[in-house]
DNA sequence: ATTGACCCCTAGTGTGCCTAGGGATAGTGA
DNA sequence: TCACTATCCCTAGGCACACTAGGGGTCAAT
C-alpha cells in the first residue's frame, strides 16, 4: 500500500475506527491492521499527527489516561465526527465508483 | 472532488483514458469530465505536468503534430504503461474494497 | 475587436503522509 | 540481571504531487 494511495482517506479510516466506540491510538493502529488483513499498516508517525487534527477539526475528542502506569490518550467521536464519516464515506463510494467506470473496470466484483 | 482524494490516482485515470487509444491533453481532461458526468474536471495545470512525468517514467510516448496550425501532442501507451494500467487498476480496486470494509459499508451495492 | 474554445507549458505553493528520531513503562526470556 | 519486545505517546523535517496562477499562441463566431 503505498502512500499517496491513502492521501486524503486517511481521516474517514481513523474515523471509522473511532466510530465503533472509544480507542486510543495504538489500538487504531492495531484495528486497521487486522481489519485490513496487515494491508494497512501505519506508522505511528503518521496517526498521532492525523488523530491531533482531526481533534483541531472537531471531529473527535480526547481524554488522558493512565492504564498500567502507562499514559493514554482515549479519542471519541464527536457530533460533527458522525456526520463527517457518512459525507466522506458517501464521497468515497462516489470517488471509487467514478474510477471503476473510467478505468472501464466493473465498479463492482460479479456476484455470479 | 477535493484534491487529496485524487492523490496517488491520478496516473492510473490519465492512463485509463490514453488506454483506449492515443489522445492529446487537452482531450483527455473532456474525456475525464464527461466519463465521470462532471465530477472530474481536472485544471490543465494539473494535468500536462502529470503527463510529462508519465513519459518520463516511460509509460506513454508522445508525438508532436500540427493540427488546424495549432500544436498538438498527442500521447500513447507504452508496453510498460498497459502493464501499469492493470497493476494500478487491480491495486484500486483492493484499495476500495479495503476502504469499504473498514468503514462497514457493504463493498459494492446490493444487487437487489 | 472581443470573446470563447482550443491547445500547450512552467514556477511556486500548500497539504499531508512519511521517515526518523525522542521518551517512558511493563513484561518476558536468557 | 540484562536485553528485548510490546505497549503507548509525541515532534521535526522532508518530499511527492495536485493545485493555483501565470504565460504563450491559433481559430471561429459575434
Amino acid at each position: 500500500m503505498k502512500a499517496d494511495v491513502l492521501r486524503g482517506h486517511l481521516d474517514l479510516l481513523l474515523l471509522a475506527i473511532v466510530e465503533d466506540g472509544p480507542q486510543h491510538g495504538y489500538a487504531i493502529i492495531e484495528a486497521l491492521r487486522a481489519r485490513s488483513n496487515g494491508a494497512i499498516d501505519l506508522p505511528d508517525g503518521t496517526v498521532y499527527p492525523a488523530l491531533h487534527r482531526l481533534e483541531r477539526a472537531g471531529l473527535v475528542t480526547s481524554s488522558r489516561s493512565q492504564v498500567g502506569g502507562r499514559p493514554r490518550r482515549t479519542y471519541s467521536l464527536t457530533i460533527g465526527g458522525k456526520k463527517a464519516v457518512e459525507t466522506k464515506c458517501r464521497e468515497f463510494s462516489a470517488f471509487a465508483l467514478t474510477v471503476q467506470t473510467i478505468v472501464g473496470a466493473p465498479p463492482w466484483p460479479a456476484t455470479s
